[in-house]
DNA sequence: TAATATTGCATAGCTAGCTATGCAAGTGTA
DNA sequence: TACACTTGCATAGCTAGCTATGCAATATTA
């Protein structure tokens, strides 16, 4: 039996997801935020003053690694806590007036990454690609 | 300006790569191995008495994480380190036995994965998925 | 209303990955 | 041959992710 990694469509996504995140890196990084804390601040760009709760509903990553990410992000000044007056588990989760400044940078950035990488694709290969991933993950998510 | 994750390939890429690894995981851990030592196991299976350097540029990751998988992977009694009688700097790695016997699940396992999550597309399109991604990713190494 | 179950979040402890740095062993050169 | 340079690997220190667990606040139920 042998088996090939560029055959492999479980090999080949993780190292393509590690070139993307590392691009990204590094165009974020002279905003001051990092890449596990983009999702997060997608949704808070949108909405914010929500409980972890809320947020954890439209991000995919398990609980744990939403708390552990929110608190760096409080420690790194991109989000404050308020008590929420329904709740007393639970706190309201709100953007700084910094991190609140950064979204049209941050989404140009992705943008960036997202149009570079894809540049060796015409137009109808990428609009299947992302259609296949679509259809992949939904599969996938049980 | 607006951004849909659902749109972006970046953000897809990272999803998906997570539910293929939490996947092959679970497959993978009656066997006591981890994600990680995959595409280490992987060429050791095919030739074993390397130097790290050797297996470094067979493999997609940065010589530091290689190192810290390989000395999990001595830890866990996968492999084993010998004197390189040719360079005192390097040792030639090789597998245990029972790191040996695991090559036919293990491969098992990870293709089962593929399969199973590629399951949402017909042939054309699995074929053209992973050629798509690899036009990216060598689009991509710089 | 008291006891029990559930929820919301935090924490512990681990792997996987990265960059940066250190250092001994080997290589090349003045 | 002595000295500088390079190489092979290890280590430090961080983020991102996971599972498992703990715990106080809320909700439910007997």
């Amino acid at each position: 039996m042998k088996f090939e990694k560029e055959d492999s469509a479980g090999y080949l996504i993780n190292h393509m997801a590690r070139l993307f995140a590392k691009e990204l890196q590094q165009r974020i990084s002279p905003l001051g935020i990092v890449v596990g804390q983009f999702p997060i601040l997608l949704e808070l760009w949108l909405k914010d003053g929500v409980s972890q709760k809320d947020l954890l509903s439209k991000i995919d990553v398990e609980q744990a690694t939403l708390a552990n990410t929110l608190s760096r992000m409080e420690r790194d000044g991109l989000i404050k806590r308020t008590k929420n007056p329904a709740d007393a588990r639970a706190q309201l989760i709100w953007l700084t007036e910094k991190a609140a400044a950064l979204r049209n940078d941050a989404y140009q950035s992705a943008q960036n990454v997202n149009l570079q990488a894809l540049t060796v694709l015409n137009s109808t290969e990428q609009t299947q690609f992302l259609e296949l991933m679509r259809r992949v993950i939904s599969g996938m998510r049980k």
